[in-house]
DNA sequence: CGTAATCCGTTAAGCGCTTAATCACCCTAC
DNA sequence: GTAGGGTGATTAAGCGCTTAACGGATTACG
């Protein structure tokens, strides 16, 4: 309680009499002392208000208690998302009551964050890493197997015998193609996010081939970079084109309530004249007017899920590949009928 | 380079045949080694491809390399706030580089964020925390003064002796009063935050003070929590008494955007029938049509400028309190000339 | 030429904790 | 009566690094 002086081991080893060894067996529920011992360096220890020192304890036992997150967007991008807060809150709620912390990067560049694993693995400052936003021969996963270090996916099990935590998105894209079938549209554009990213060649991928099943000759997948600017100037060109499309699916929220100005701009009511479906379901979506119809994935949900297969993974548990509770259409006021032709 | 075995001094010291001493001393550029030696081991030490443990180096010189922030908001607006990654994304920009690293925490009570300083504290974990939402009478402030940790606030200079890094938003509460006088308001309404955060207390003695000198006796602050559905009731009892308010200011973008779709909802034009001001500007308000009119603050430049102030304190540095560049405001189209009433 | 100062390097203790090895007992079994 | 087997504790080594204290060799100086 009183500021300054950490209390150690040893001080309660002297308070109760005993060795420090035997505090230690106490202190981590270990055999080698008896009950009544036991219950009296314990209390002697709460009493002193004791808290192991991580870095002793990790130097012995050379575990972190510790787990890393490095993001790599941009800084003009980060703030807008909200995918990652939610994510974080989600990790936090199964940190939570545990003895791990965790230790977040932001970096505007790949090989900043190849350097941040590389660091946190030689400092040995964490025992295992999330790995965000995969893309196509990922650098980052070749890097954690030759170091060693547990790390798991947040996204599509593409990479064998690693683990990851993946949400089935390409039900949620046919669904909304369904969706957006069923209402009467033929023509869909969908505004995607970089193609390096893992997650945008499956939705593209899940976007072609449901399209196909549906006959839908003229769909088509056009990309930006999550950005309002990008989905704007792309969206603009889109919607000027020959034949304009009469729904357009984004990647993301952003690039969805951008589409809205310039559907205004291009004055193209929505849902009347065009039909909008946003990603990732946010609060951008439903204070929007018209409120965005959108894919509402478990993001939390998923953060939760990563870190305890991460702390499983550690204590040396096989590479499983956990599927969360599938994502879902939240039907807005930004999808109706497409106008007749 | 290659996986599992991490190499440590005593590597570097058998290959260069000096002792173990001798290599600290020479990586650490301290005297006491000769050029050519210091040369030779460190050349040996990338080669290797060394990187200090943390957890060693913590444990003899006391010292953690890492920094503190709990961010407490609750699950559900914590997604929805930018404020807090531009905050992180400026964090990172000052610790780049640096041997300091980022721990984070989310909690959703005040009791939980205490706790976790408390136990950082305990594990020597963080050389310093991150202060964000000060509170009247914060119990954190105490915390940290028992515990001498070093701590930086984020927010007004309320306690004395404590270091802070604080934006000057009295003065853009006046520009944001002065500029809707300008246009001819003269019934204006704040709508706050929660009471108890100290931003919010000063913002609105700004806002109340302001609105004295300028002569607008109608002027008043009701108070929500951030979160868009208390905005949304708040606004909506707002414009529909007795003689609403021709202007709204909010504490943040998404209780400013929740307004704007009550707005629709009742019938008014933006701004033609009413203005709206934002807080904290964001993409959000670029994006929603009309784009709202919104303080911009310096976030990152709060963040990065903060972990400077606190690496100083961590290093025996006085307590400083630093002002960030100062708040302004971007006019958009959510403002203008009053109705002739 | 003897002594002091200087330079470069080694030794060893210590940071707080874990844990294998050891030990001192006491109990039981044959 | 002694070998064997548990208990419940202590001892001590070790995790990787820092750093005060020390020491041997070289150089400077009166």
């Amino acid at each position: 309680m009183a500021g300054g002086k950490r209390p150690t081991i040893s001080d309660i080893a002297k308070a109760a009499g005993v060795s420090t060894g035997a505090v230690s067996y106490a202190l981590n529920n270990r055999p080698g002392v008896s009950e009544p011992t036991r219950r009296r360096i314990m209390d002697i220890a709460d009493r002193l208000g004791w808290v192991p020192s991580s870095a002793a304890r990790s130097l012995s036992d050379g575990r972190a208690n510790a787990i890393g997150l490095v993001v790599d967007r941009p800084a003009r991008v980060i703030g807008v998302e909200p995918y990652f807060m939610q994510l974080i809150s989600g990790i936090q709620v199964a940190l939570a009551g545990g003895p791990t912390s965790l230790l977040l990067q932001v970096t505007d560049n790949s090989a900043a964050e190849l350097a941040a694993y590389r660091r946190w693995w030689g400092e040995r400052r964490v025992d295992g890493v999330l790995l965000v936003d995969l893309v196509q021969n990922d650098p980052r996963v070749e890097l954690v197997q030759e170091l060693r270090l547990p790390a798991v996916v947040l996204g599509e099990p593409v990479v064998p015998d690693m683990p990851c935590v993946w949400t089935d998105d390409e039900l949620a894209v046919e669904e909304v193609l369904e969706y957006l079938v069923a209402l009467g549209h033929r023509r869909i554009v969908r505004v995607a996010g970089p193609t390096k990213f893992v997650h945008t060649q499956t939705r593209s991928r899940a976007f072609t081939t449901a399209a196909a099943r549906l006959g839908l000759p003229d769909a088509r997948v056009v990309h930006a970079d999550y950005s309002d600017e990008a989905a704007a100037r792309v969206t603009r060109r889109v919607l000027t084109s020959g034949t304009p499309p009469t729904a357009l699916v984004f990647d993301n929220d952003v690039m969805a309530v951008s589409a809205l100005g310039v559907a205004h701009e291009l004055g193209l009511t929505v849902p009347d004249q065009l039909s909008l479906v946003a990603w990732d379901d946010s609060a951008l979506c439903r204070l929007v007017r018209p409120a965005l119809s959108a894919v509402r994935r478990p993001i939390a949900e998923r953060g939760s899920a990563a870190v305890r297969l991460l702390l499983d993974v550690i204590n040396g548990a096989p590479a499983e590949q956990v599927k969360t509770s599938d994502p879902e259409l939240v039907p807005r006021s930004s999808t109706a009928h497409p106008p007749p032709s």
